[in-house]
DNA sequence: CCTAAGATG
DNA sequence: CATCGTAGG
């Protein structure tokens, strides 16, 4: 665990700066359209008149988006919020997070465009597969964000991010155990009034083969949190690869005993909170079925809307009534996941 | 090595069987159009109103095809053959071959619609990379020809085919050697007059590490049809893995140390000729440049015609004047090879 | 079903 | 820059 930068701004600032993106939205959405027919057959089979590529500038051949997945109809979606917090105050911070499953997929996808419609002060990413070298342009162009990265040693495996407009106070990388701080799980970011977190939780496995370590991950996770929330109340950004109840998922019956929702792992979120924090998706949504972040790509789970809510934002007791809103952008593609947004005033 | 069947048909009855072909043809064509587009958004996106896949017949989801390499343009090709041998004869054998680079990609990209427009009695294919419990369904329901397949014991590594019309009198699979023969490198069918031979020749591999193991290959399979053709005579068809001149590759000078054109490599197809073999094409077209059948997939080789001659018909000598014509199809996409085409009257 | 790495060409 | 297998989900 690292605390790598601490620098003073002001945390009021936040909301202000997401002006900045406006300009470069109707950019992106250009750069968003589909690609450019494949060059006809008749310049593929130049054939033997050597055209002798005359090396101009070495051109990059504009990255081919893939087309696979349902694209996503920015326009359709409504970001606004006018709800209020129990205060009576309209939110000034905007926190989303997703799991991309593999961020340069994701980019491909055209996952970076939810930036720029939902324009989060802080976007938190898990499951980003990437390391920093490895990163694509787009991600390497984006101007607007800070943008940290918590690895795994193994490449192409987990690994997270917290993009943030202003500077944090402090970033801390990992939840302080050398086992679990080599799987790039966790990115804690400092501000003024809060912490956020943007964490990975480690998946049970097939056949629960991982279920241990997840369950100790559990016990070293309380206590990292713990440690924080004495500090500074905190905002728990992530995948935390359980659904509490059966209202969580499609299918509760079937799944007691795979990965997501064995007893332990719904009893380690219920033990979770109980050490003072809140599941703001429930606490404002407390009946609200079909509510779900993940879907797998399987069996068209996605369109038939048997899913899971595994991403939360979970923040301390005492920031609970800041909270305006938190809202499933279940209409947005890219990954098995699909983001979600926290509104709050703070 | 073993001989696996025996009939006895007629072999002059040959090129009359592709009649049937031409049947299927327009069939074909028309599932080789380019995919109905995706279903909408809306579609997708049906959410929580629970489709409930009404599980009628487990209907297959109409494997989607790639469309990343280009398309070929099989109309516009030309299939005829009006060529005569040295004896003033028109072909009546059409034999075709191609280094697929994996059958089941080759398979989406449409490559099994070569058969239907060049309509080959045999069609010989390497790299083939498929055991054959995962032969694709369009291939299992490929009626006109006798298939027979040789396999790696490595999974997803080499292997070839030979497809046939008419029911060759034995087939024999590898070259008589244990250790090779575990590759799936060789299939011989035998028919009334000739063998006919499909080979995948081993690579040299990068920084050479497997050229050993490739000029011993050079020994033993020049030992095996040194014993055919004493039976009679042999049309050998395949993926040789290497340029033999220097006219057979667009960059002769840098490449004498790379796998495909080192002076052993060279001397292995020398000495192998010289034992009583004809390069067909060579033979018909000693000073044509240009005339490549493969492409690296790398830096837009096939486009600025960057390519080496590594697959080509060879034959017994006493075979040469029975040869009407050797045509490469450089416009038939599907693999980073082209197919390649004898035309012979015997 | 999808992502990624690694081996092979 | 493709193909494939495998791990991981």
């Amino acid at each position: 665990m690292q605390v790598l930068r601490n620098f003073f701004v002001n945390n009021k600032s936040l909301t202000l700066v997401t002006k900045k993106l406006i300009i470069s939205l109707e950019q992106r959405r250009i750069s968003a359209m589909p690609p450019k027919k494949r060059k006809a057959a008749s310049d593929e089979e130049g054939g033997s008149e050597k055209a002798k590529s005359q090396k101009t500038k070495k051109e990059k051949p504009a990255a081919k988006k893939k087309e696979k997945t349902c694209p996503t109809d920015y326009e359709a979606i409504d970001y606004s919020c006018t709800t209020k917090n129990k205060h009576g105050e309209t939110f000034n911070v905007r926190i989303s997070n997703w799991n991309v499953d593999g961020l340069r997929a994701w980019v491909q996808k055209d996952g970076l465009s939810f930036l720029e419609y939902e324009k989060p002060d802080i976007l938190c990413l898990q499951e980003t597969k990437c390391s920093e070298d490895k990163l694509p342009d787009d991600i390497k162009e984006l101007q607007d964000y800070k943008m940290f990265w918590h690895n795994s040693n193994k490449e192409g495996y987990a690994g997270v991010a917290l993009f943030s407009l202003v500077e944090p106070l402090s970033i801390k990388y990992g939840i302080g155990n050398d086992e679990h701080d080599t799987e790039g799980r966790c990115i804690t970011a400092e501000y003024e009034k809060y912490y956020v977190v943007s964490v990975y939780v480690p998946n049970a496995g097939r056949r629960l083969v991982t279920l241990p370590k997840r369950l100790e991950w559990n016990k070293i996770f309380k206590k990292f949190i713990k440690e924080l929330d004495k500090q500074k109340p905190v905002i728990i950004c992530g995948d935390m690869n359980v659904a509490h109840s059966e209202i969580d998922l499609a299918n509760p019956k079937t799944n007691t005993k795979n990965a997501g929702f064995t007893k332990e792992e719904r009893e380690g979120m219920t033990d979770f909170l109980s050490d003072g924090y809140v599941d703001t998706f429930r606490k404002l949504y407390p009946d609200q079925t079909g509510a779900y972040t993940f879907w797998t790509y399987m069996r068209n789970a996605r369109s038939n809307n048997v899913g899971w809510r595994l991403d939360y934002f979970i923040v301390s007791d005492r920031l609970v009534d800041n909270v305006c809103d938190n809202k499933i952008r279940s209409g947005v593609f890219g990954s098995d996941h699909c983001p979600i947004t926290l509104f709050m005033n703070i």
